[in-house]
DNA sequence: GTGATTTCAGAACAATCGTTCCGTAACTTG
DNA sequence: CAAGTTACGGAACGATTGTTCTGAAATCAC
């Protein structure tokens, strides 16, 4: 027996694989830069479905960093573990930071540090998105450093030293925007680990 | 006797200002947000005189990246020193850099890591650009640390160092951006500091 | 089959976009 | 003064922009 579908014409298209597509565009073009036309083109979505499904070019825009933060940046945030080493962890957050980041050739980078962070500059809705999205990863950090031992009440705080650590992964995301390919921004990434392990307050470089 | 003068009419506006009001603008709304209707009449220049002068829209963003780096990340990058330890120094270059990226409350953040970031993902010329002013930092980081005697045969290079450096500043910026005060990035800020101390080959925390 | 519902193709809209152009204005030179 | 040069105000241009609308298409329920 065929499931039970809901009346009406079906779509033509999938949503996942459409935002997939406005991800895409958002990414390279940005914000003000994808037009309505092209991203309808491209996602394959007619117009008026556009709006009608996320009321505009803004919910659009926030429904695609949706859609990328559940597709890539949770990837890359899982990688944190824990399993295996702190140093081991860290070190496999940079490499899938490095991977995403240097995935597209054509327009490498980050939809949330480089399209997301442009359009927050006078949107304030784009703002508390990005806040939030920062907020997210820097949470999700510090809950790593605690799992590992990582005092509270040490000289650098998990929170602070999480929200350093958020900040290289930005960094380096932007630097990937600019056209620096993974192989060389390695060894900023092993600094990276590095640097952050000797603020860790056991001062074991492996420290779990 | 009254200086000699160019022949025509007088300009009615002075460049560098004009050039502020166009920095101003492109930061708050990036490069595709920021009309050239509204540019002309923020910069007080007529339209005219803007394609004489720059080209284009294209040609005036990058002169008012020009004028960003030297008006505003040039102090940032001054107080490197040396003038003090290399702790101080860098001390010192993360205050400038949370100043810088915070001193305006309604468009926080940095034109470049902003707006040229985001305007870079599809426009090679712009790409080209970021990729410049970043490389003109991250070398004159290295050098700030190579005056601090940092080895460039030590475990954790100059380079990477500096590199490193650079991506917090960055990511210091994006976090400004996304509303984040200064006063809540001044642990984040002191940590980087502690951190790249750390990866010092000489080991020494206030070594000059 | 009809009616209801959802989706679609395509047109239309007012406003905006970056660029060009031209007559007038404001200066210097001879 | 006239001629030459540079700057300006404002209009015009073709293209683009985000949004709305409508009749047709494709489905389900009765």
């Amino acid at each position: 027996m065929a499931e039970a579908r809901a009346r009406g014409r079906p779509r033509g298209f999938d949503e996942g694989r459409a935002l997939d597509a406005a991800v895409r565009l958002f990414r390279a073009e940005g914000y003000d830069g994808a037009p309505v036309d092209r991203l309808c083109r491209e996602m394959r979505v007619p117009r008026a479905t556009l709006y009608d499904l996320f009321g505009g070019k803004e919910g659009l825009f926030l429904a695609a960093v949706a859609r990328y933060a559940d597709t890539r940046i949770a990837p890359v945030l899982a990688a944190l573990g824990p399993s295996g080493t702190l140093r081991d962890d860290l070190a496999a957050f940079y490499d899938a930071v490095l991977a995403l980041a240097t995935a597209d050739r054509e327009a490498p980078g980050c939809l949330v540090s480089c399209a997301l962070a442009d359009a927050a500059g006078s949107n304030t809705g784009f703002r508390a998105e990005l806040a939030a999205r920062y907020a997210a990863m820097e949470r999700r950090i510090a809950a790593r450093l605690m799992a590992a031992g990582w005092d509270v009440q040490a000289a650098t705080q998990p929170k602070a030293a999480a929200a350093l650590a958020a900040s290289i992964a930005r960094g380096l995301m932007l630097a990937a925007r600019s056209g620096t390919e993974a192989a060389q921004l390695r060894p900023t990434a092993e600094a990276a680990v590095g640097a952050l392990l000797a603020l860790h307050p056991e001062g074991s470089p492996g420290h779990g």
